[in-house]
DNA sequence: TTATTTTAAGACAAAAGACTCTTCAATTAG
DNA sequence: CTAATTGAAGAGTCTTTTGTCTTAAAATAA
């Protein structure tokens, strides 16, 4: 898999956030709900985005998690990095350590192509992006739900 | 990891073969040594591409795999299908199960896009090209080897 | 102050991935 | 035929990932 199981569940809890139109603090409780995800599981991830700085945490009634700064200042790619680091985007296809122009494996150059594409991807796509086209187009950040559903009450 | 390591085990055994002039059998034992992987393990992996019909085996003294065509007829593509499967070239991003052009997520268009140039990348290398490269300039499917050692007797 | 709500932290368990080891089956050489 | 060489198959172990559970700490409300 290209993202692990943690980072698809920080995706879709930052993208959640990123949807709210108010910059309340929201309830992991909530969200793991919403997003149909463990609970304790959401909680241990989020607390890997608010040590990262990108959400920052309140306890108590009312509190809850909110990002730290506007989503569309936001990146995917911020999300994959504070979750999975930064392997995917700087190892090498074929597992060679230290492994790049100095001194390359067979497969360096095209994996690198390719690599870039993927960084690329994740860094020109910010939250509000797939926020607003989840909005428009009414998709899903469930198995079955929609945005309309995700957002209610 | 976009791999799994299995699949880079078998993508640098693959290459090895290729990168061998005569088309005999060479024992896995031997190839274990030269890439520098566990004997039983690369046996395994290679199990799965003998089963696949990508190499062939032969017991026996003199024995050992070989390549069932010629390494530029085998894409990349071919060995990660083999071992990893398909999910990391038709699996959603954001986990999703069923997401497609019909039930997208938000992440969808996007990552079919980059999904497809992983795809090309992979599909559109053969063993001979990376063979050839590693070749002429001497490269390493190993930590610290380089490929004239690798080939050596 | 006391009870309630919430995140933080860490122990624990289950599952998957990555490896190891042993035994069996096929083939060949002598 | 016998011994040696090789892949096949499967049980077993270790590590990482994934997920659960319990307790503590912070904040609020009554």
């Amino acid at each position: 898999m290209l993202l692990s199981k943690s980072c698809v569940y920080g995706l879709r809890a930052t993208l959640y956030l990123a949807s709210k139109e108010k910059e309340e603090f929201i309830p992991i409780k909530r969200m793991s709900e919403k997003l149909e995800i463990s609970f304790h599981f959401l909680t241990k991830i989020l607390q890997q985005l608010t040590a990262d700085g990108l959400l920052e945490s309140f306890k108590g009634p009312n509190g809850g998690v909110r990002l730290t700064k506007s989503p569309d200042k936001i990146a995917l790619v911020d999300v994959v990095l504070a979750i999975d680091g930064p392997k995917l985007l700087t190892e090498c296809a074929l597992g060679l350590p230290g492994c790049g122009i100095k001194n390359p494996c067979p497969l360096h150059d095209k994996w690198a192509i390719t690599r870039d594409s993927i960084r690329n991807m994740l860094a020109n796509t910010s939250l509000t992006d797939l926020a607003k086209k989840g909005k428009e187009e009414n998709l899903r950040l469930t198995d079955d739900g929609d945005f309309e559903e995700l957002l209610r009450d």
